[in-house]
DNA sequence: GGCCAGGTGGCCA
DNA sequence: TGGCCACATGGC
């Protein structure tokens, strides 16, 4: 099969190795990691390809893709490229935030840790609203245990040298499936009910990573998707944060970033969430990468 | 056994 | 608006 080879520069507060690191606290069925690479299949306009992404000696981005449908153009190879960029948020500047950072109570420890990592997204808004539903109220280890069987029950298994790897359930499949054949799986009958209707709306268009990316506001995105059952203010800036990116998306509720603060602040207790706010009045803008460099030091 | 987990909607004052 | 409560299940 043929393979093509692309080269990205990496900005020069990227990490690979730092990246690699979370990537591999998060494998799913989706992708791989391994000591160097991640690897996964990637779906464009119904043309499968297989992708290796790893960092050169010179520090770039090398990303081989695999022809698995016989169909590579330019214009998949600049999707395949955008897809990379968009996963690995490449072209944000970060050097304002590390400004920031490196002056704040909370921040200055998480991103000397983790100097070099970057909101490693979920590009696919259905997986990326599935996965925020799945992890509502319960412990993350049992969200990823959800995670593994939706996956596993309703996705597509692909085979590449020996090894699995899984397509995210569409959306329009999962519109189509009873409540008992969703509910088997172990989840609330009414995340059943939440995730069987952003499958709808997602499949029916009504909602796309797109049209939230053009509101531009995030007020007016999160009090649309605040209208949807189940969507509540932590899973729409849950959504806006890891999927269509805007950098002021907070979710302030969020139990683990509560406790990242107590931890980063050395606090003998979680702040309130007036508290919060105030601690959080320092990064406006950069509230996204925040939250993100404090979840990682609990996760 | 009880309580908390990367919350949310529904009910009631 | 603000205060409960149920929800599925696992870990401690």
């Amino acid at each position: 099969m043929t393979v093509y080879k692309q080269l990205l520069s990496l900005p020069e507060n990227f990490s690979f190795r730092i990246n690699l690191d979370y990537l591999k606290s998060t494998e799913d069925g989706l992708f791989r990691t391994d000591q160097e690479s991640i690897t996964r299949f990637i779906v464009l306009d119904g043309n499968l390809f297989f992708i290796k992404i790893y960092v050169s000696n010179n520090n770039r981005l090398v990303i081989e893709t695999e022809d698995v449908s016989q169909s590579y153009t330019k214009q998949f190879e600049r999707q395949i490229m955008l897809y990379i960029r968009d996963w690995f948020d490449l072209d944000i500047h970060l050097e304002p935030f590390y400004t920031i950072a490196k002056q704040d109570e909370y921040l200055k420890m998480p991103i000397s840790k983790f100097y070099g990592l970057r909101n490693i997204g979920i590009p696919d808004i259905f997986e990326a609203f599935v996965w925020a539903i799945l992890g509502q109220q319960i412990n993350l280890s049992f969200a990823s245990t959800l995670k593994d069987r939706f996956i596993k029950n309703y996705g597509k298994r692909l085979i590449h040298n020996g090894e699995d790897y899984w397509l995210f359930p569409s959306p329009r499949l999962i519109a189509s499936l009873s409540m008992d054949e969703l509910f088997k799986i172990g989840m609330s009958r009414r995340k059943c009910e939440y995730i069987r209707g952003i499958a709808r709306l997602i499949a029916n268009n009504q909602i796309s990573r797109e049209k939230l990316v053009q509101l531009s506001d995030i007020n007016l995105a999160v009090k649309q998707l605040t209208a949807i059952k189940g969507i509540g203010p932590w899973t729409a800036n849950y959504v806006l944060l890891r999927c269509v990116r805007y950098p002021n998306a907070f979710p302030i509720n969020d139990v683990g970033l509560h406790n990242a603060l107590k931890l980063a602040g050395s606090l003998d207790r979680k702040p309130s969430i007036d508290e919060i706010k105030q601690i959080a009045s320092a990064w406006e803008g950069y509230e996204s990468y925040a939250t993100f460099f404090l979840w990682r030091l609990v996760y």
